[in-house]
DNA sequence: ACAACATATGAATGATTGTTCATATGTTCA
DNA sequence: TGAACATATGAACAATCATTCATATGTTGT
């Protein structure tokens, strides 16, 4: 690391970063897309909202598994929860979601 | 899960699911989005393309620790590598990147 | 109030993963 | 060929995370 502009780039890109708390918030918030059960659950939710045991079975695993990961997307604010009767309908929460997606899908089809 | 049409939407949202392989491979795609040095690097290289060392600068970490996470990067055609001489350049190899990443700040910062 | 059902949650476990240290590989120059 | 530098890689460790089981909470109808 020693030749002659590596000091100079290195502070010039340091400035333009984006500060180290927002691309962190940013991590975690694409962590979320980062795991098969989820990526399938939202893919579910794409058609229309859905009760915990309809997702559960949608994508085959335990209802109590789906609630916790539920929880999780619950918590980066990409869906959001609406209870009737004994029955909680999960929906989407932002647009950006299905463009994220689709964005995803370009690139492995590429 | 035993109300009157339960079993007709998960026959209809089953069939209409992208097959499981394909999301199984978004999820991967997607976790290497869900790490903030991977962010970080991926966030200095749309400035310009950079050496191993610069980059390890820049992120403030061990020059293994990114040439770790280069390598994930590289396994997911997220950036392609120039030798030249001693050091190895990075870039990125897709302008997906670019617009999945704004999609991610417009997400966390509403 | 009680039974039956749907969902949420805590604890435990196994698996995955990010980082570091030490070292190997690759490259240039003398 | 050997020294100096840049990068890559394997092993080890700590930390994170997804899943399951058991159970608690919430809701409806009798």
């Amino acid at each position: 690391m020693a030749h002659e502009d590596h000091q100079d780039i290195v502070r010039e890109i340091k400035e333009n970063m984006p500060d180290a708390d927002t691309l962190f918030e940013l991590a975690d918030f694409f962590k979320v897309f980062g795991d098969s059960t989820r990526i399938r659950i939202m893919c579910a939710l794409f058609e229309k909202e859905l009760s915990v045991c309809c997702i559960a079975d949608i994508v085959g695993m335990e209802q109590s598994t789906v609630s916790h990961q539920l929880r999780v997307l619950r918590q980066e604010n990409l869906v959001k929860v609406r209870r009737e009767g004994k029955q909680s309908y999960y929906s989407l929460e932002d647009e950006h979601i299905q463009k994220i997606f689709e964005m995803g899908l370009e690139h492995i089809l590429e």
